[in-house]
RNA sequence: CGCGGGAUGGAGCAGCUCGGUAGCUCGUUGGGCUCAUAACCCAAAGGUCGUAGGUUCAAAUCCUACUCCCGCAA
């Protein structure tokens, strides 16, 4: 086999475990990820996670502003396969024409369900009970290449979105090191996705993460969990933003608006939905740190104050 | 100089407006009740009130500076 010369483009935590694995077996030219971006209050500039493994590990980092205009650094490297894994921008034809085994992609659902930024995420928010990864040729639209290799994972029914990405980025970096060798000797099997059940699973907006209690208790505990711990869904209490990171299908079957606080437990709160009531275990008001509701309702004066409250 | 909230025993909070004994709910420890308990009752330990300075007879509380944490916005 010949010597494979490896550029690999990603820019989150995702992406960083099947680096570290194509790392360890070959050589990585370089790694293409998002520029530094300003972050938090103090406006420090943060490197992507997957530029911090490339620092540590001596791989050179280039870190095109828009990879459509600036990609002649990455073909002079004279890459024989390019390797992405969610690296935010897509990438032009001549980039994509380029390498003599192709640009492959490490993509976190089941093809052609889910193209698209945030697939982990509506995979749980949606209530589906696997997903998976796959790997794929990369053409010039978003996620619509020619699949190579496709495994699944089962959805459990506490997995969040940072419990399944763990599952799948680990997953993901076992697939391409497995199908890799079979992509340079050509021995895959290319199959095209079937246009009519092609699924999106866009970015998720502000207005997503903000919970819809006039839904069922299944759908909101979706979403809680969907969003956890990132970006992390929230509701209106007194006109302040409540983060919700945590929840529990709850039992109660009394009457109440949606959104109402009906009951105050132990450990929980009972909000109602549309068909009975959502129990919040975890939760962050503005200004404050993350807590437990048990810590919120020892804090109360009189545990009583909140019910008939309403999240909107 | 982007906007705003916050720091009080181990946890979450009240007290600050109007200075005057450190309070609540939990947790911890010990004891009691009970067939038993995560339930109930009794008791105890545990805080120089973020740091430094100032005002005052007296500061958690008023004034000034600083540190750290968090929400929003990018």
């Amino acid at each position: 086999m010949e010597k494979l010369n490896i550029v690999y483009m990603g820019t989150p935590d995702f992406s960083v475990k099947p680096l570290e694995e194509l790392n360890k077996k070959y050589n990585i030219l370089a790694v293409v990820t998002q520029p530094d971006k300003m972050v938090g209050r103090k406006k420090i500039l943060t490197p992507s996670p997957v530029k911090e493994f490339a620092l540590l590990n001596n791989i050179k980092v280039i870190q095109p502003e828009k990879i459509r205009d600036d990609y002649v650094e990455i073909i002079n490297l004279n890459p024989n396969i390019i390797i992405t894994c969610a690296y935010g921008q897509i990438i032009p034809k001549e980039l994509l024409d380029f390498p003599k085994y192709g640009c492959i992609n490490i993509h976190a659902s089941l093809l052609p369900k889910l193209r698209g930024g945030a697939p982990i995420h509506k995979a749980i928010i949606y209530g589906y009970e696997k997903t998976g990864i796959t790997i794929m040729y990369m053409d010039e639209k978003m996620d619509s290449g020619d699949i190579i290799y496709q495994e699944e994972i089962i959805i459990e029914d506490d997995d969040t979105a940072g419990s399944l990405f763990d599952k799948l980025s680990i997953l993901g970096s076992k697939m391409i090191i497995k199908i890799l060798p079979d992509i340079i000797n050509n021995n895959i099997n290319r199959i095209k996705q079937d246009e009519s059940k092609v699924t999106y699973a866009y970015n998720i907006t502000r207005e997503e993460e903000k919970i819809d209690f006039n839904k069922t208790s299944k759908e909101v505990y979706n979403k809680i969990r969907g969003l956890n711990p990132s970006p992390v869904s929230y509701a209106i209490l007194d006109n302040k933003k409540v983060k919700i990171f945590k929840s529990k299908i709850g039992q109660s079957t009394k009457n109440g608006k949606a959104g109402e606080i009906i009951n105050v437990y132990n450990d929980s709160i009972g909000v109602k939905t549309l068909d009975g009531e959502i129990l919040i275990l975890e939760l962050q008001f503005e200004g404050k740190n993350k807590i437990s509701v048990k810590d919120y309702i020892n804090g109360l004066q009189d545990k009583r104050v909140i019910i008939g409250k309403i999240f909107n």
